[in-house]
DNA sequence: TTCCAGAAGTGGGCTAGACCACTAGCTTGT
DNA sequence: ACAAGCTAGTGGTCTAGCCCACTTCTGGAA
């Protein structure tokens, strides 16, 4: 039973071999025997040497999607459906994975100075300016989130001429920019909304609101954007996955 | 430079290259260069292959204390100090991590049967007993969170002998049971404090608390643990990590 | 029938090479 | 002075093996 890669190099052979396994691990195809072949059956079948096909399955264990038992085998983890984990996305990207409809209302949309602590948080000097863009985020056509954004004005020039009422940030960010999240730094509290946040969300004031900081950094460690969203808490819920060691 | 590494088998000489160069980055012994000496450099140096320093490397990457330039080289990731990130640990590691003595003040500890919602958290049949605990989480003597934990009662027999009081919960079911707990999944939200609530926590009812629902795994996917907690918002702030695709 | 030793199979670890794409700096020719 | 091309060095990928510790199964001895 041999499985055909792609070997002209353009992508690499562990990747196409992760992928392949990431498919047949969502169509369960090895739910039966509850496991996944050796690590030599696999290098076989795709006439690969092993440590390529480690270097794909650690990948795979690294997502959670399988782990391994020394000396018995590699399986797959069967745990419930991510009903939704956040991860590295942005609003819109999360709403449509939830099944919701994502719409913005651009309250304010200007270039500014940057204030104290958003000059730390995106690491500016002083006298820095920054976009400042305060977004009602609807799903479904309903408030769910009140949110401020603060991005370095010199990476991103003439930024205000994208229409953010449809398009979502992150989007224009990679397509214009190039500029591509690769971590990110969150801190969430509970808080009771002020009259101005309640008032746009359409909640009372002093009702449970969750509070997302978060800043967000290129590969390179650069920080790209520094948000501060204001969530209905009856609205929503932020799930998490941690693990240990990450090994 | 020859590096010495202990060759008995019984660390795995990746794990003692990475952990050489982990305490090196701490020291900041690269600073000057900014940036790591090349594999091929550091293969000569511990007198191994590259393949195994790159595996070291790898684990680093993973932790995002080192990234890579194709073509240039690897360099230390100097972002700030991570104040907390919120991990795989209990209350109690997590306090003394902010520098606040942990209490505990144990409220309720019975064995009962387990509730639809319990049973189904922790993967349980129905008429299942778990143990419930329910504990006043204190740090600094001042009350921080107040949490129902709930544990399968056949996993951990005679669980209700031990003084919970003073030991951390995980540290008795490591020590004890040998059960280590290996990723968890989390759902935080905000809520208003219940009038119960309210009065162990010592805040007003209907003040914002954090909600934190954790349930945490085995390493074979078992669920170990179901637990509610309810933190004071004023004391209180999650901080996570996120990274794409964790590559 | 029971028990134990061995064999076979598994993932964990490691080696000593190889070729590639990419970057930066140097050299050389204009 | 400048540009083009070369070269050395880097991480990225891959190979074809090897030994180890561990588990499970199996067949033979007690």
């Amino acid at each position: 039973m041999q499985e055909t890669l792609t070997r002209d190099g353009t992508v690499p052979l562990h990747t196409q071999i992760a992928e392949a396994l990431r498919i047949k691990i969502q169509n369960e195809e090895f739910k039966e025997k509850e496991n996944l072949p050796s690590e030599r059956e696999l290098a076989e079948q795709y006439a690969v040497s092993r440590m390529t096909v480690r270097q794909a399955l650690q990948k795979l264990r690294h997502e959670g999607l399988i782990y391994h038992e020394r000396g018995i085998g590699t399986f797959v983890n069967n745990r419930k459906i991510d009903v939704h984990t956040r991860n590295l996305n942005g609003f819109s990207e999360e709403m449509i994975s939830l099944g919701l409809k994502p719409s913005s209302r651009v309250l304010t949309f200007q270039r500014e100075l940057a204030s104290d602590e958003v000059m730390q948080n995106l690491q500016l000097g002083a006298g820095a300016e920054v976009f400042y863009l305060e977004r009602l985020r609807l799903a479904d056509d309903e408030p769910m989130a009140f949110e401020r954004t603060y991005l370095p004005a010199y990476l991103f020039p003439k930024l205000e001429e994208f229409d953010l009422t449809k398009n979502s940030l992150y989007q224009v960010l990679v397509e214009n920019y190039d500029s591509r999240m690769h971590h990110a730094e969150e801190v969430l509290e509970a808080a009771a909304a002020t009259k101005r946040v309640a008032e746009q969300l359409g909640v009372r004031t002093g009702a449970p609101v969750l509070v997302v900081r978060r800043i967000v950094f290129s590969e390179s460690n650069q920080p790209i954007e520094s948000a501060h969203t204001v969530y209905r808490a009856d609205r929503y819920r932020a799930t998490f996955y941690l693990s240990k060691n990450g090994a």
